[in-house]
DNA sequence: GCCAACGTTGGC
DNA sequence: GCCAACGTTGGC
């Protein structure tokens, strides 16, 4: 089971979103890395929640997958600002997966606690000029942000 | 709304 | 295959 970090802004698609919709394709990446995790992700994963371009920056729940990879429609719909005309169904360019709501934190933990608790080498969310929308979270520090919300929780 | 960082595109 | 132009991301 691995951990992972994706981004969103809560205008366009936001954690109540999710929670309202319970699962969600993670339709329109269209950058080659994100898309490669995307596609390297597995039913059980889990997925940090992140909140980017808005007033209040930060981790602000979990998600789960649910299924990967799956072909990314968008790109063969003509009509959709995701329409990419070189992908077609024998040779789909992007892949993505379903994600599945689990939870919104009690507390929101804020792009400055991230960068006060962990280097750009292990949380890449905090890489100076980071506009990765999808990244891996090692183990260990998918714990220790786990611990800082349940701890967040009881105090 | 600004702008730095960065990925992609396309002419050569 | 280089690289300038361009578009997008995302914090501030």
């Amino acid at each position: 089971m691995n951990y992972w970090l994706i981004k969103s802004e809560p205008d366009v698609y936001g954690i109540a979103d999710l929670e309202r919709d319970r699962q969600t394709i993670w339709d329109g990446v269209r950058n080659y890395q994100a898309r490669n995790f995307l596609k390297s992700m597995h039913p059980g994963d889990l997925v940090f929640f992140y909140h980017s371009n808005t007033t209040a920056l930060g981790i602000v729940g979990l998600a789960k997958i649910t299924q990967s990879p799956v072909i990314d429609p968008t790109q063969f719909d003509p009509s959709s600002q995701y329409y990419d005309p070189k992908a077609t169904p024998e040779n789909p360019r992007w892949h993505t997966a379903i994600v599945e709501f689990v939870e919104t934190f009690p507390t929101l933990l804020t792009l400055d606690s991230l960068r006060q608790t962990f280097t750009p080498d292990e949380l890449w969310l905090v890489r100076p000029g980071n506009r990765l929308s999808v990244m891996p979270v090692p183990e260990e520090v998918a714990i220790k942000i786990l611990a800082k919300v349940r701890q967040a929780n009881e105090a």
